[in-house]
DNA sequence: TTCAATAAATTGAATATTCATTCAAGAAAG
DNA sequence: CTTTCTTGAATGAATATTCAATTTATTGAA
């Protein structure tokens, strides 16, 4: 029996070489070989673990969103529990950590689009984002009557994402603090706006 | 010689295919053969008329951007010279027209991914963003501070993104009204929040 | 008007390239 | 010495590009 746990080596060894040259090829150019080389691995063994390209790349986003999953609870995890603390956080957690640079913005931006063509990636999206929405609900209901939540918590999602995708764009200048204070701010205006009609 | 103007006709013909293959099988999908196809054109026209499929896509991308920016003109030229007018027609002309629908979305979607490894669309896609943020900054000027003005504009900007992104994601169940409807809500939200600070 | 002559436009089979996948052989671990 | 792990050359499929041949349009002389 070879050493316990080298599957598990492997597929991360592969899932990060994924995201390396994603970040530096892009999602067209991101073929095995290059995968392969980043990795120091050879390309037969891809799909030995993964079982081929699509394996590998289903995994790779798999990753990135547990990523962002776990630093969301994370930050949440050390905030106050009132509604506008929660709200902030997660909002910090959205731009933080791991997250938060041009590069890593360029490999969610690859996998939106390649997630528009294959059900299994879009269910995965879809996932995260319900997940987002309805926690951005818990703690809007709080604040303001239902309408007026559910208003505010798609167009803090849109922000997030749009932040995201001029990030992408803006090769490598961006100011992961302005997005997080214009998030904050849009958030307390509408806290604002509705407040009283509680 | 031939008949006068017939290039035009050609490129539009093959621009007008390129999207609609795009939107029919995205970016990954649309290949020489089934762009001529669509176009009822061989395949060998490509590289007569761009050079290769690169300029093609790049063509079709000019097109679809200056579309864009020809709604804003024209949306804009329709309405009243008030500040929140013109940025309600703003958020309008980017929501309006053939722009759309899911299937124009991804198509867009496309092209920012592709932006990102082409320095020529990236900086068209450059100029086309100063000319939003620079377009809305001249009304919220007159409006708030400049400050304030500034945090708004890009607000505006990051919403809108936010919003297209989300309507690529949803599958052809997009609700432009409803994007609308919330970028307008924000934005009177901002003028409130800001005014008399003036 | 008709008819070559010429130029422009168009075609699509052939070619070249790129890349994912396969798998027989070999290396490493136990 | 058996099992697991890994390699990478060979294969095949997909597809962009090329270009010689063909078609279509234009011109101007008869």
């Amino acid at each position: 029996m070879a050493r316990l746990g080298v599957e598990s080596i492997r597929r991360q060894q592969l899932i990060d070489a994924t995201l390396k040259v994603i970040e530096e090829h892009g999602f067209q150019g991101a073929t095995i070989g290059k995968i392969a080389g980043a990795s120091e691995l050879s390309v037969g063994i891809v799909s030995h673990y993964f079982g081929g390209k699509q394996g590998l790349l289903e995994a790779a986003m798999r990753y990135l969103l547990s990523s962002l999953q776990q630093d969301v609870t994370t930050l949440m995890a050390k905030r106050p529990n009132a509604p506008r603390e929660r709200l902030m956080a997660i909002v910090d957690a959205n731009f933080s950590g791991a997250q938060t640079n041009a590069q890593s913005a360029k490999t969610w931006l690859a996998f939106w689009t390649q997630a528009m063509h294959s059900p299994d990636l879009m269910r995965l999206q879809r996932v995260n984002e319900r997940r987002l929405l309805s926690n951005l609900m818990f703690h809007l209901r709080r604040l303001m009557p239902i309408e007026q939540a559910r208003a505010t918590a798609q167009t803090i999602a849109a922000l997030i994402d749009g932040f995201w995708l001029r990030a992408a764009m803006s090769e490598g200048r961006i100011e992961p603090n302005q997005a997080v204070a214009l998030c904050k701010t849009y958030i307390d205006q509408a806290i604002h706006a509705n407040n009283g009609a509680k």
